[in-house]
DNA sequence: CGGCGCAAAATTGTACACAACACTCCACAG
DNA sequence: CTGTGGAGTGTTGTGTACAATTTTGCGCCG
């Protein structure tokens, strides 16, 4: 591999790409649990000086992915079992306050939207059941990709309720909260049980977002994301074992 | 007035220092409503270089206090009917659910802290009853002073419960949301109806959190939140007239 | 063998200089 | 009169050097 940066002079500095950088290493777990880390050694991997590291990594904090701390720099913010649980208890009334100001102001192009990604994810769906009916092991790349494309359209679901909230600090609320590390993520997509009750729930929420029922809107939202927690964190209690 | 430091050579350098003045400046007002706020002007009042402005800065805005446009600098946040609307229909769930995870966690400690401030509370309230019987041109200085003491106490009161959730993130959130120009949340109390009322919301959230009713506890303070909503939207509106 | 202290190394915090970008204003063409 | 372009100014974005702080490693003493 070669460095992300800093070559062929055809590209000359960054600006939040180191956050979006930072980010990526975060959730896609390179940066590891409770890993530090420094400014320098960052920079370096970016080809740029510690400036706009430093500016990214107060941004990325005010997103709650590190902590830092004076004079003794950043660690990877920890994802434990109580930590995740409080991330959600938070990130369920959010989404429920985004999905019930959603159903009093989203507009046809953005129900069209939804639609548009729960048929995707539909898809996506039937194309691992038909795959992995085996076992799982053929085509593991494959999977992983689905995965991945599963992840991307329910975030994308969520987060265009929240822009349909007409609310922007809600809306960077809901964006931030629901940053969490693919790897946990990906525990709520395994089971076809699990990929069903998620679209089922995405479903009724578009009902009831064309109905424009702001109380159930935010009822099976709230409760769409308590149990996208439960499989979290029941994945995550065995995997402490 | 003196500048405010960099002089007899006592002091240095600071740190999130500069958070704490440009809270302080935009809280107070002295920042304007949608004030340009230029780093080097900033970093010249404090005696300091622009980097730590420009960190503050950035701190600044995740608490959404201030908006950065890139490469176009830092303005002050637009306090408009609409936005105060929208700030508190956040706060109000945030708020809501500290009240829920305080009613299960909180100790008698809290609690008697949280009493000794609905007493504070209750105490000036008596004070402003008392000398403003007239008209309130008395000791306008005075009234301000007790004004300023209100807000402080009610701060404390909301942010002990946040503490009480157990919740950093939420405890975070639950700080940030509540930041307003002193303007605006002197509006709350003013009236000495609106400050026996939130009187008695304090020693009702103080009872059910005494007796961990989380239900109960959350209805109340989200209430409590809409109606510190309404009164300042209402100061508002007349305001803008 | 274990704790203490102190110097060296590593890392963060700030200052300063320069580059990049945005805005203003005025000249000039249409 | 309008609007178009471009130099000049102001402000932000980044790089680099140095100061301050923390951490590490090791020798010394108890």
């Amino acid at each position: 591999m070669r460095k992300p940066d800093a070559e062929d002079g055809v590209r000359r500095l960054n600006v939040g790409e180191v956050v979006e950088y930072i980010r990526s290493k975060i959730l896609t777990g390179e940066y590891g649990p409770e890993g530090r880390l420094v400014e320098e050694q960052i920079a370096g991997e970016l080809g740029v000086s510690r400036t706009p590291v430093r500016q990214a990594l107060t941004i990325v904090e005010s997103e709650g992915l590190v902590e830092i701390f004076p004079n003794r720099g950043a660690i990877v913010a920890s994802f434990s079992f109580d930590e995740v649980w409080r991330v959600y208890d938070v990130r369920a009334v959010l989404e429920g306050l985004a999905a019930r100001r959603a159903a009093e102001n989203i507009g046809e192009a953005e129900l069209e939207t939804l639609r548009a990604l729960a048929d995707e994810m539909e898809e996506i769906h039937e194309e691992l059941r038909a795959a992995n009916v085996p076992s799982g092991r053929l085509g593991d790349d494959k999977h992983k990709e689905l995965i991945r494309r599963l992840v991307n359209a329910n975030q994308d679901f969520h987060h265009a309720i929240a822009a349909a909230s007409r609310n922007r600090r809600l809306e960077k609320l809901v964006r931030s909260s629901g940053q969490l590390p693919m790897v946990l993520k990906a525990y709520s997509w395994h089971k076809p049980y699990e990929r069903a009750s998620t679209n089922h729930y995405h479903r009724k929420i578009i009902q009831t977002l064309e109905a424009g029922d702001a109380l159930r809107s935010e009822l099976v939202m709230t409760e769409h994301v308590y149990e996208g927690r439960d499989v979290i964190l029941r994945a995550l209690e065995q995997e402490q074992v």
